[in-house]
DNA sequence: CTTGACCTTGTAGTAAGCTTTAAGGTGTAT
DNA sequence: ATACACCTTAAAGCTTACTACAAGGTCAAG
């Protein structure tokens, strides 16, 4: 588990091995020990906070907020209920992209379904009449 | 109607005036004329052309896809079929999304209804440990 | 010892949709 | 005639999360 070169932490966590550099530029990595060429040198340690980053993506946070989670595991005083809190607002920033998704999906499909979708001129399409505000086409 | 400004446009609108020279830099609205000073003038055509924007815009559509609709208005040989394969894509995109937000929201619910909230320190956070991959919950 | 894969740095580009800045000209109300 | 709001331009900046150079140094295999 221990010397890998970044090419490997890349390639056992999923990502390319600009991508780890870019963590570690923008304070999301460590920087981590070099050898005596200057080549990068990772530990396990490594591979599990990249696989804490992939994860929380895959649960919608940003990687300004997987920093905000990696700050509260450093600190001694945050507590189980510190993290749940930013699980909750997660929670409903989601549902809030939910409700948004949901209604443009049924707009479209009620204007998908109320066209005809055949060889009628746009002039009377219901889809392109109701971009143009129901009251007609200009253009 | 005739003789905005552009503040006028952007007012009636709801958009910035900096907004409506970006889409005319960018061919989504055509060049207005001009005042003799310079100042651009808009007619009802361009404030049905913002709206129609911003309304594919409430359904997903972006500017680039808005563009492609209004290149068909333009099309004389453009049927509401060609309109309605759009609307069904982008149903189809947003089905996507809805799928992937549906699932982010049931790992998080479900860890964080897991996660007691409480003084726990983090290194019995079943949240964290499951971001660090170590948890036998599974998402 | 040579080849080729891998590593280093810094810089810049990508997507999308604006927003801001700087430096200056115009229209109108008082 | 003097404020003051509004207009003009080109260009850069913002956000997010990378991705792609360019120019060079290093390591392992054969």
């Amino acid at each position: 588990m221990a010397g890998m070169t970044i090419g490997k932490l890349a390639k056992s966590t999923g990502v390319g091995a600009e991508t780890i550099r870019y963590y570690e530029r923008s304070g999301f990595l460590p920087p981590p020990d070099r050898m005596p060429s200057g080549y990068r040198v990772y530990g396990g340690d490594a591979q599990k906070r990249v696989r804490f980053i992939k994860e929380a993506q895959a649960l919608g946070f940003t990687l300004n907020e997987i920093k905000e989670l990696f700050s509260l595991t450093d600190d001694p005083d945050a507590d189980c209920a510190s993290v749940n809190a930013r699980a909750r607002a997660k929670l409903a920033e989601i549902n809030e992209k939910l409700r948004k998704l949901k209604l443009m999906k049924k707009s479209l499909e009620r204007l998908s379904d109320y066209c005809p979708a055949d060889e009628h001129p746009l002039t009377e399409c219901s889809i392109i009449n109701y971009l143009y505000g129901k009251s007609g086409l200009s253009a």
